[in-house]
DNA sequence: ACCTGAACACCGTTCAAGT
DNA sequence: ACCTGAACACCGTTCAAGT
């Protein structure tokens, strides 16, 4: 049994497989991945030095499924950034159950710098200053996190004292969508405002 | 030993204690936060139901550490939604390492509906439609969000592979703060561009 | 009502042994 | 080099027993 002729694991099946758990779950635990995997949790420390690094290729599977050609920087500026955003975003909505996993310690990691190459040439070529764009991405960023974890946020709920104590709340609730479409919009008022006001620091 | 006069513990105890130990170890456990408390880890039992409520305990002492009155509704909007939002961020910046634990899963928790009461009212006083406020209110919280979560993000790094591979990237990290004043940064370009974006949804 | 101490199922990780 | 199985320290939670 030990040693396969042809090995059972690699970085890229560990990663995605841990995906499906996370997905499924909405929670990864090192067992659950070797069973999904078809192997005993020990045999995965040949592969990686921990948990940490599991998720770090959860983030790298997700990448990877997404593609960097989901957006196409050729556009007016305040289009692709828009494209991007949403393509970023949408990468997490495939995977709601993983998102408080990869969500949480964001994405200094290799990979993600041929996007961030982009996303810069981008930025700098629109007429933004050398200074203004990493804090411009940063910002998208955090907003886009922020969104992503919004999307498995438990909703807010009305009660009658609710009512009472906080009538314009309510009101604002009232006329608020309750199911998915909620953080859809939350998303898309958030991020038409930050394309206004990006456009507003433009230099000249 | 065993049942004292005067209980040795509360809810709100323990919401502190948890949050002073998340604050030094950057993560929670039950037999840490019993030790920190003077206590057996089964005594916590008798007033939680488990972890998760611990959590929220976290986030209920951390809104009263705060205080509601951090920020003042009766400035124009803008001023208001800005300290309120600074205000919001700051109170994540005290508890860095408790941030993972308190920003993951937001904020539907009862006691922060006096706090989006007043948001609410601050933002129909301003004129914006009912169907505004819970986007409007959302999308600035996910920054908010994904701002604290950029407080404890790793570094970017720039590699000389970095440098040849991602020239544009290089260049504009070159230009960008690598201590805490990135993150600031970061956050002060996206709130004003945030205020900028709504001030545009303003009806009429 | 409120705490202790023992117990349980489970987790992440290490390591010697096997091919 | 790559896997297994046993082992370890640790975790969250339950529960009977004590006041």
């Amino acid at each position: 049994m030990a040693r396969p002729r042809t090995p059972l694991l690699d970085r890229r099946r560990i990663g995605a497989g841990a995906l499906r758990i996370a997905d499924e779950q909405g929670a990864l635990s090192i067992p659950a991945l070797a069973r999904e995997l078809g192997v005993a949790p020990s045999a995965l420390y040949h592969h990686v030095s921990g948990r940490e690094e599991i998720i770090s290729l959860m983030r790298e599977e997700l990448a990877l499924e997404t593609g960097p050609d989901d957006w196409d920087p050729s556009r007016p500026w305040e289009q692709a950034l828009e494209a991007w955003a949403r393509s970023y975003r949408g990468a997490f909505a495939t995977h709601p159950g993983a998102v408080p996993l990869l969500a949480t310690a964001p994405l200094a990691e290799p990979f993600m710098h041929a996007m961030y190459e982009r996303v810069a040439e981008l930025l700098l070529t629109a007429g933004f200053g050398a200074g203004q764009v990493m804090p411009l991405i940063n910002a998208l960023e955090n907003f886009v996190l922020g969104s992503a974890l919004d999307l498995v946020a438990p909703p807010v709920m009305v009660s009658d004292v609710t009512r009472e104590a906080a009538p314009h709340l309510s009101a604002a609730l009232d006329d608020t969508p309750t199911d998915n479409r909620r953080a859809e919009l939350a998303f898309d008022t958030g991020l038409r405002a930050l394309l206004t006001g990006f456009r507003a620091l433009l230099p000249r």
